[in-house]
DNA sequence: ATTAATTTTCAAAATATTTTGAAAATTCGG
DNA sequence: CCGAATTTTCAAAATATTTTGAAAATTAAT
């Protein structure tokens, strides 16, 4: 397979992948052009490789950066600004799942807290049911979320990843 | 908070994440429904509940079905089916962690695995910066593959969530 | 076999999201 | 400070997704 060709597939992939994770497709093919671009890209140049408007470009690295997922990085001697994605991609999932806990895993959390004081009688089958699934998101969040601080905290920790493989 | 209010914010809320999970609002406002009714639903009932239209309750219904995450179930005597939902919530996250394993990751690694042997010289800086970002794909998706195979096989497992901790 | 209850399908309508592009705002060199 | 280059904004247009509802298909009781 030609560069040029693996690179399409990619892009176009990474964008199909991210609407399956709750970002928009052209988000997603941004991220992918940017993270295979060797150097740092300008708002014309993405327009130009994903035939996309300015103001998509714009809006679309704009939260990017929000995410942290891109900075913008200035080139001495240049008007324009440039672009660049973190390479790493360990970081890269690190990143995303730091924003995803704080975005709806936290307040997710916050809300079950909030629903499991429920008024009612426990003898109540309504809100036992109710309590019980309640309560038992709350216990998931929990374990999910050391889970993830694993995950974020350990990157490419050798010790870990054969320890983990002990209990598959 | 009365038991109604408490219901409602939860299906809402619970839809609301759902969008931001890659499945549609009302997918998972049915799902929401069904996790805290006591005793199975017909389709009319959860018509009447959420204010759709049968159609949508069926393709939802459906859906829901094919994830695993609801049954149908039989009740003797009546016509009408009903259905209901798992309500071990960790069972629930073990099925939605595996179906999107099947669905995502999987497709995804041999996608990578098929563009890792994109030709070109690896001293050729396009092609250096392309083929170590798919590399460093595989590497994480085995990873994250690694570490939601423990997520599914544990469980609740006491031990491990201790265990975790200490990586954290 | 007939029929009434129930489920399923799917084209059209409604809604929601994404994209565009031109105008406004900003930035910066001279 | 001026003006050209660049970025940002955002209403309108385009596109995509979801929902509806009625017709078709299926099911099961009589």
């Amino acid at each position: 397979m030609k560069l040029s060709e693996a690179k399409q597939q990619f892009i176009s992939t990474w964008g199909a992948m991210g609407t399956h994770w709750g970002i928009n497709r052209t988000m997603a093919q941004v991220h992918a052009l940017l993270l295979i671009a060797p150097d740092p890209l300008t708002q014309d140049d993405i327009m130009a490789q994903l035939n996309i408007s300015r103001g998509n470009v714009n809006m679309n690295i704009r939260d990017l950066i929000d995410w942290g997922l891109v900075d913008r990085v200035l080139i001495q001697g240049e008007r324009k600004e440039y672009f660049t994605a973190e390479k790493d991609i360990f970081k890269v999932a690190t990143q995303i799942i730091k924003e995803r806990k704080k975005r709806e895993l936290d307040p997710m959390m916050k809300l079950m807290d909030q629903l499991s004081k429920v008024e009612g009688d426990r003898r109540d089958k309504e809100v036992k049911v109710f309590v019980d699934t309640v309560t038992g998101i709350k216990k998931f969040g929990a374990h999910a979320n050391d889970m993830l601080d694993v995950v974020v905290k350990s990157d490419e920790n050798w010790f870990l990843s054969t320890a983990l493989k002990l209990f598959k």
